[in-house]
DNA sequence: ATCAAGTGTTCCATAAAGTGGAACAAGTTG
DNA sequence: CAACTTGTTCCACTTTATGGAACACTTGAT
């Protein structure tokens, strides 16, 4: 193992649930000796990549990583891009919406537009998703051949009922979940493209379950769809499919 | 040099200015071998810390960096309760206003709040100032000895004007800059340090030079100041200076 | 088509790290 | 004050990083 795997996974700890890391919390969870990870966290303090808080023991990323987040939103056009589309279609409905990249086999938020509904969903950036679980994730998904699912896939336990899934979402060109990775939260995905880079991303919007009556679930999805097909013609995303569907009278 | 130093290094070669990096890029930037660079970066984009944009040979920061800051400014109360503050002032003002820290001899911003008028300073998470340079800055080395500025600055050209632009700071309670680190913008600056961790940090406004009045100015400083006295209170701050300003009728 | 200059990667012996067990100091708790 | 926690330092040993050169690949100009 090398120092920055290590010192990558120090930094993956941080989560909504874990704010603060001690040297004996880092040699717990990564399992490994307190030695260790009391050196390991020394030269992360003299890097900057972590930050004692105050003069405790605790600690929290350093100032190195404060604008690193900001500075992928801006990284390309294509995210830039999306990110106005999806704030203006978030302030439109008032539902919480993301842009979301696949990362491996999970899919993490880079950009979360809250909503402004009393009752919305709270957006959690760098939050990590399995893909396959998750309407953003298969809307990505369904863009891959069966050839690179399968071998992203390789000796998954879910890669055999994901083919006919991601059929079903190549076909209708958009992909929904309801109260998968979070109970009473459902959402609408559409993933587009750049050409230039090969670079995909997921526009998502996520809505209360129950809460969106079938006028307004059409609506979400027409206006998502549009956005969508305006990027995808705009860097010339071949593999895009222009949304299907029907308009839903009720919602299951 | 240690790997994690390098790592670092590359991660702060990004800016507002310097979105995408490559092999050739950091291997110039940083003096170093192409040969460690690539390997550097190979190493960093398997950690998850840098991560190519699409498939070119351009490196933007990793996936593992995206929710770093948002921890970062949750990771304690004090941050979260200042940043409450300032969001209101901004939005009461209409001005943009920050929460920095101190980070050796410069100042970092760790929540910006965007002002909502038509001219507003455009904010910079991540980007860093001279503290001695800045209102933010000089706000908190204000708060420390003159023993602790000369060890600071030990060696250092400013290092002597400085100590009596501190000692007014003192006097007063809070410090001002007029168009220092960027041409046109002037700015207020009041620190809270927190009795139970010692950390210090930075409530700043920032607003267009001349386009201030008196009554405007003197309802800012005066808002800020009774914000930064009760997060103060709250917080057990005994090294707080309640301002002291008298009502200016005219600005320079 | 060919050359030149750019890109990034791999090879190698040398030099410099990181490793983990144990002993240590400092602060907490009952 | 003894038993526990915390984080740091020491050591011989192992693994990793280093930097120069050679390599493959793409790009633009002749």
């Amino acid at each position: 193992m090398s120092v920055l795997q290590n010192a990558a996974s120090v930094l993956k700890l941080y989560s909504d649930d874990c704010l603060e890391l001690t040297v004996t919390d880092v040699a717990r969870r990564l399992d490994v000796p307190k030695a260790n990870a009391s050196r390991l966290m020394k030269a992360m303090r003299d890097a900057g990549m972590l930050s004692t808080i105050g003069d405790t023991l605790r600690h929290r990323p350093g100032t190195v990583m404060l604008d690193l987040a900001a500075i992928f939103r801006r990284s390309t056009r294509l995210i830039s891009r999306a990110g106005d589309t999806v704030a203006a279609l978030s302030a439109q409905f008032g539902h919480t919406g993301y842009i979301s990249i696949l990362d491996g086999q999970e899919v993490t938020a880079v950009a979360d537009f809250p909503g402004t509904n009393a009752l919305r969903v709270v957006s959690n950036i760098g939050r990590r998703l399995s893909a396959h679980q998750s309407a953003t994730g298969r809307s990505i998904l369904a863009r891959m051949s069966d050839a690179e699912i399968a071998k992203l896939y390789h000796g998954h336990p879910s890669a055999n009922g994901l083919s006919s899934l991601l059929a079903t979402i190549r076909q209708n060109g958009f992909a929904t979940s309801s109260q998968e990775s979070t109970p009473g939260v459902d959402a609408i995905a559409i993933a587009v493209g750049d050409s230039a880079t090969q670079e995909t991303i997921s526009l998502c919007i996520v809505y209360p379950h129950g809460l969106v009556d079938g006028d307004s679930y059409n609506q979400m999805l027409a206006a998502l769809a549009t956005a969508a097909s305006q990027i995808a013609a705009d860097f010339g995303d071949s593999a895009f499919v222009r949304p299907r569907f029907e308009h839903k009278d009720n919602l299951a």
